[in-house]
DNA sequence: GCAAAAATTTGAATCGATCCAACGAAAGTG
DNA sequence: CACTTTCGTTGGATCGATTCAAATTTTTGC
């Protein structure tokens, strides 16, 4: 009795409109999905059932696993949410796959977890056609996780050599030597880099050693563009020092506080992402030494901020946004096929480079 | 005989997975939810089975129709989804946002669209808990459309005083009367107003009856603030031009022509956002009026760039991550009720205010 | 060795819709 | 008037999982 009167807190659903309306499930599903091929009178009966009722309308989660698609796409991170708004690397790539995403009415799941246990729940949870994946750290365990899931999706920055993994990414060894040849014809002969990261978990100088079993061949082939072009202007490479930073302030400084403590400290800087060159362009200008006419500093992203600080940044500028794009229209017309991209780099001469001092 | 032989592409299910193991859909089903009540011989038989047929692990749209719950907040505007990325106010809200959903793990879903029908499609089918709503622009249009997925929800930056939805905001009126009484105390007599919308569509100079009839109230209670304070400094307000710009460069330049066509230009400028100041900035450096010497400009919004530009902008400060924060914390921990909250601002003194010219 | 208790497993019901083959009624045709 | 079309409606099947009361098996206690 008491259940009866009380009435149940239980959400409305389309077959309870069905059953006020006096049609059957099939017409009242008819009435919110293909309201046309049903008779005027009857349409309106069943609407003005789902407002007596307080019907919200064919709720999404049943209408989901009928239809199967999702249309949205999953971009996922090791790194927290946050990094997808404060990162400037990482927002102009949203911005890319925001455009391609608002052109097909699709929309975007962020994926993220703070611990590996959370990241792993969250990705087979997902609800997504597809993920495009931010591998910045950890890049191997999300693109296992998430090979799991058998759904499309597509690394970025991969720098792994894995041919069964789609990915997007630009030509690391191009734009390593575009940057080490144009300091190198402004006559610089002491280099250092400042490097991100060959594996996970460690910062310092770098070995040869660790450049062979670097993990995130990105890197990699960054370096080896610097030294390559670097040698044949006859840099012994062997002497150019490369610390591995972590892509943020503290391991940069550290890094700069290194190779600055050197008897001949480089007069130019190859720093593998506009962020470390940034801030080592702070650092410098903290400790007194001017920029671009005691050290040259060029960077590797191209990231609208670069354009911005002061000096404005020389750097080797990806087409981020384009990246970010071509990622998202491959999940959202996805074909079956795995698919390796690479696209070209461009370099970019701003104010933060020029000849070493002592050249005229 | 062909269709069998060629096995069909159809996805396996957990259904496929109990039958090749020889156990119910309840024990394989127990097998990946809750692996610890299921005795040990038969979860290695189960696992064996699914990973022989190649099975992806339990289809979430699946559990979800279970579940019910999607564990993710969807984030809704009327601006295209690269908003999120590009705006200033809207990225340090979204990390607010981020962070409360990091903390329990939440995911995030954007949702927006080129048109409103698309608009009101995603919104119906968005796979969330709750909404956020960026109110922008078309505010009232989100609102209702929202209202009818009768999923909770908060708005941001309403300024509406509809009391039957949920809300999270600051004290418009208040902000306005710290950075009025800031310039008059410096003592600025002479002021002119960039103002957000008062009501879609429009822009000019602003007449007392489209105030009084604002759709934004935020944007009315800003001005209300200006205008209160200034009085009570003697100024003559009816004489004080309020020109509404759609926060943005072209609208903001339109009206700084105005405001300086007049026989007697501004000393000081009160903007209501960051982004129409900082604009403003760089229109009077183009012709060459100096800030703060010539003409002061206070913002409002507090974003980081106001701190970095050129000159640093004065502004009142909005809670703007915390803002995010509470707002998500209120759909996550979401208990029935609708309520409103007002948030302080604070005044942050920077460079692009002094003293009118001519003062000492 | 047997009953009671504990641990597992089963299978039907459920979540909330959409799809579609079949059917009934009204309209059109010769 | 019988016969096909056309139009709308019906109700069962399906999407892929989880849940839970009941059935079954295993353990434990004496």
């Amino acid at each position: 009795m008491a259940s009866l009167t009380e009435g149940s807190r239980r959400p409305i659903r389309l077959a309870d409109i069905a059953k006020a309306a006096g049609v059957s499930h099939g017409t009242a599903s008819n009435v919110f999905s293909r309201p046309e091929i049903v008779r005027e009178e009857v349409r309106a009966r069943v609407k003005a059932a789902a407002e007596a009722l307080g019907y919200a309308g064919p709720d999404p989660k049943g209408r989901l696993l009928r239809a199967g698609k999702v249309n949205a796409i999953g971009v996922a991170t090791t790194e927290p949410l946050s990094y997808f708004f404060d990162d400037p690397f990482a927002r102009v790539m949203m911005a890319g796959i925001s455009e391609a995403c608002d052109a097909t009415g699709a929309g975007i799941a962020l994926v993220s977890a703070g611990n590996e246990e959370k990241l792993a729940w969250n990705i087979q949870s997902a609800l997504v056609d597809g993920f495009i994946l931010f591998c910045i750290e950890g890049g191997p365990r999300l693109v296992e996780l998430t090979r799991e899931r058998k759904l499309p999706f597509v690394a970025l920055e991969l720098g792994s050599q894995d041919d069964t993994v789609s990915a997007i990414g630009v030509d690391n060894v191009a734009g390593g030597r575009l940057a080490a040849r144009h300091l190198a014809e402004l006559g610089h002969r002491r280099f250092a880099v400042l490097s991100l990261a060959f594996a996970d978990d460690s910062t310092g100088l770098v070995s040869p050693e660790r450049v062979r079993t670097a993990v995130y061949t990105g890197t990699r082939d960054r370096l080896l563009g610097y030294l390559e072009e670097l040698s044949r202007f006859g840099v012994d490479t062997a002497k150019v020092p490369v610390y591995e930073t972590e892509n943020d302030e503290a391991s940069t400084k550290a890094g700069l506080e290194t190779i600055f403590a050197s008897a001949e400290p480089p007069t130019a800087i190859l720093a593998m992402s506009d962020r470390v060159a940034m801030e080592a362009l702070e650092w410098l200008n903290a400790r007194g030494i001017a920029v671009p006419r005691d050290v040259s500093v060029v960077g590797f992203d191209g990231v609208p901020e670069a354009a911005i600080c002061d000096p404005p940044l020389t750097t080797v500028a990806q087409p981020i946004a384009e990246i970010g794009r071509r990622a998202a229209r491959r999940i959202l017309d996805f074909d079956g096929t795995v698919r390796r991209e690479t696209l070209g780099v461009e370099l970019v001469v701003r104010a933060s480079s020029g000849p070493p001092p002592g050249t005229g």
